[in-house]
DNA sequence: AAGATAAGTGTTAATTTGACACAAAATTAA
DNA sequence: TTAATTTTGTGTCAAATTAACACTTATCTT
């Protein structure tokens, strides 16, 4: 087999800034790191790429061990190449972020690797450059979310509007006025209301909510414009 | 030094796409392959990352190679890994696209590589995966030059507002109402108009502008919506 | 001098946005 | 059982933005 010769050849990782929400505050799906260096600091979940695999499927590969979690929403946000990133050795890091449904992670499976949902806001010091990386993909997300329907991966099934606004005041530190909220989320078309309501948050209890499936689909990238002057929120 | 063992390790490519713009139509830059496999093939510049260099400043050299161009708009877009992607060797590929004013560019520069401007809508094959790279690069170019003033790095200093429409309607493949147009431009504060008229393009002749550079930086995130309704133009 | 070409500009109606407040449902406390 | 508390849910109106639309001006050519 003929080679490029005389080029230098490098590790790849692939590093998965996991985000969950669970129902007030956005969290971040941290691992303890299992060797050397930096053995037993927090990480975010990642691993090298094998040569028969994609970096997607590395990526998927790596969530599904960590959260036991197929089909996930999972996006590549940016490669990382700083030549002293790794201290051991040239390591180029590619990472993806994901969204999903906290309540379908499986605590048991990642057992193994000591892994944590922690806050956003109260995120501990990470190996490398995985603050960065984290930085990055938050950015990303509120970017994402000001014009596309794309936070709607962070809930279950069915959710409420309350909780939708919650989501959204979150991710921009902000506060919403329901009513034009509520106007324009339902003006979307893309959520069907439910019979029950969620009597767990609140006395006269809030009704369910469902995504149309396939409107989702359609409108997934259209814009939408979610967010009340994104400029002004989005650094 | 300890070393990550039993990982494989891999090339990394990094390519650009180069876009420019000739005042009527979009333009590639491609070269020419000058090695095997594909010697020859139309190509997109690319190269491999050097031992003690980042991403970022493999793609600065070989734009400056190409181009003799430096502090050009440049943006990572993508990192292409399908394990067959390149026959001879597993390849990863981390693109990034460069916005030139095509004027500046140095055609002497590049005769080693045999580099040509070609009309994007009459691009030649290429080889390996560059043309979904070059189709990433142009969607992901008209999602961001609809909100963000970006098309600016595709002009000379001085421009006219024709020209600028010409822009816009060349990445869209549409054409826009030129009040609202110019209203819409002139209400950003980005443009300053100069007294001069561009006399080339017509009878009349169109006043020339320049770019407010410190508003234009500041203003670079701002959300400016210059395409009415998007989500009809966006694939 | 008349004709051709492209630049430049203003108005209006429709839509969208943002600001704002009160009624309804259900639980809890008095 | 009645009153108080909490949170959901909804409507209006003024302001801003957008989209649609046509004529005049400058200059060159014939």
């Amino acid at each position: 087999m003929i080679k490029y010769s005389g080029q230098t050849r490098v590790l790849v990782a692939v590093d998965c800034i996991i985000f969950g929400f669970d129902g007030e505050n956005y969290k971040l799906l941290l691992i303890q790191r299992g060797f050397a260096p930096e053995k037993k600091k927090w990480s975010l979940m990642g691993g090298f790429i094998q040569p028969d695999e994609s970096l997607e499927q590395a990526a998927s590969r790596i969530l599904l061990e960590l959260t036991g979690l197929k089909n996930v929403y999972m996006e590549q946000l940016h490669t990382f190449s700083d030549p002293k990133r790794d201290p051991v050795e040239r390591t180029i890091a590619v990472t993806y972020f994901a969204l999903i449904d906290i309540q379908k992670y499986e605590k048991q499976l990642s057992k193994d690797y000591h892994a944590e949902w922690f806050l956003l806001k109260e995120m501990p010091h990470l190996i490398f450059d995985h603050e960065q990386m984290v930085e990055m993909a938050r950015n990303r997300l509120r970017y994402k979310a000001a014009m596309h329907p794309i936070l709607f991966e962070l809930l279950p099934d069915r959710f409420t509007i309350p909780q939708l606004q919650a989501l959204y005041e979150g991710l921009y530190d902000t506060t919403l006025d329901k009513r034009n909220f509520s106007r324009k989320l339902l003006s979307t078309g893309l959520l069907v209301k439910q019979q029950e309501k969620d009597k767990e948050n609140s006395k006269k209890g809030a009704f369910y909510y469902k995504l149309d499936k396939e409107k989702y689909t359609d409108d997934f990238q259209a814009f939408l414009n979610f967010i009340p002057k994104p400029d002004k929120l989005l650094s």
